[in-house]
DNA sequence: TTTATAATTGACTAAATTAGTAGGTTATTG
DNA sequence: CAATAACCTACTAATTTAGTCAATTATAAA
């Protein structure tokens, strides 16, 4: 299991669309300037966010990418899946084949970290956080 | 914020310890034995593990590995930490720099998850895990 | 006292992953 | 037709993982 940069670089790609909902398509380049990511960088993770169907995108000028469904409707786990950074913390992606053919020692407990890590992150969409106080104070910080 | 082999095999191999509490010290090449670690890996995971005061080392013939205290006192996520797998998911270790010294976007949602793992694992103790059915069985299996 | 055992230490390595960069192509709007 | 911005492919530096290898030190038993 991992959590680096690439997730967190993803969700917060996420939360900035959900943010700027009703100003039209939102340019990586936007999104670039304002959470400090690479636009290249940001490319191939939009590329798995489509993939996922998590994004639509509209070329050409004045285009960039939209939420493909209301935010309410796009969760924080689902975003983390798309850009491969599985939440499974099982060495055997749950399957119990981890030592020799047969469940090793531990399985079970990561198991259940898995699941417990999973709800989290499943019982949180975009909407939920763009209603946050912290976040509208980031966001308002960085629309100056 | 990552979970991998290394914390994996650091959590089984105490698991190791605390089954055999009662049969003296037990040498690594046991635990390589009975959960297919390489012995010089365990031999560094095992550095890390006496350098956090988890286990006690008994050198010589007959010598090995003993835990520091009673399993009861022992949590995963001390062993977790001790390998140097933060359990942190947030990219700043939680200051709230992660965006040119302020607080990113996501920061508060990465603070929320670091806790809910940290408490997950800090409520599971290597005695809780060996009074595990599911742990049983796996022990028995590997003690034939 | 020697020998075997087992921890301890340090240096090295292959493979994978992350976090990018660079350069070009395609579609669309004005 | 020119500018914009998505799209695509290939490459790269740095880091981490999961080890290997070789030597040293401490201790119990013979």
């Amino acid at each position: 299991m991992r959590l680096t940069t690439k997730g967190r670089y993803a969700v917060t790609a996420m939360l900035d669309l959900a943010i700027h909902l009703n100003s039209g398509p939102i340019s990586l380049a936007d999104i670039s300037n304002r959470q400090g990511i690479s636009l290249s960088y940001l490319e191939q993770l939009f590329a798995k966010l489509r993939r996922n169907d998590l994004v639509v995108s509209v070329r050409g000028p004045g285009g960039g990418y939209l939420l493909s469904r209301a935010s309410e409707k796009i969760f924080v786990a689902q975003i983390v899946d798309a850009v491969n950074e599985s939440i499974d913390a099982t060495g055997c992606g749950g399957v119990g084949d981890c030592q020799n053919g047969e469940k090793c020692l531990t399985h079970h407990l990561w198991c259940d970290l898995s699941d417990q890590i999973h709800s989290f992150l499943s019982g949180i969409s975009l909407a939920g956080l763009v209603a946050n106080r912290d976040v509208q104070d980031v966001a308002s910080r960085q629309d100056m």
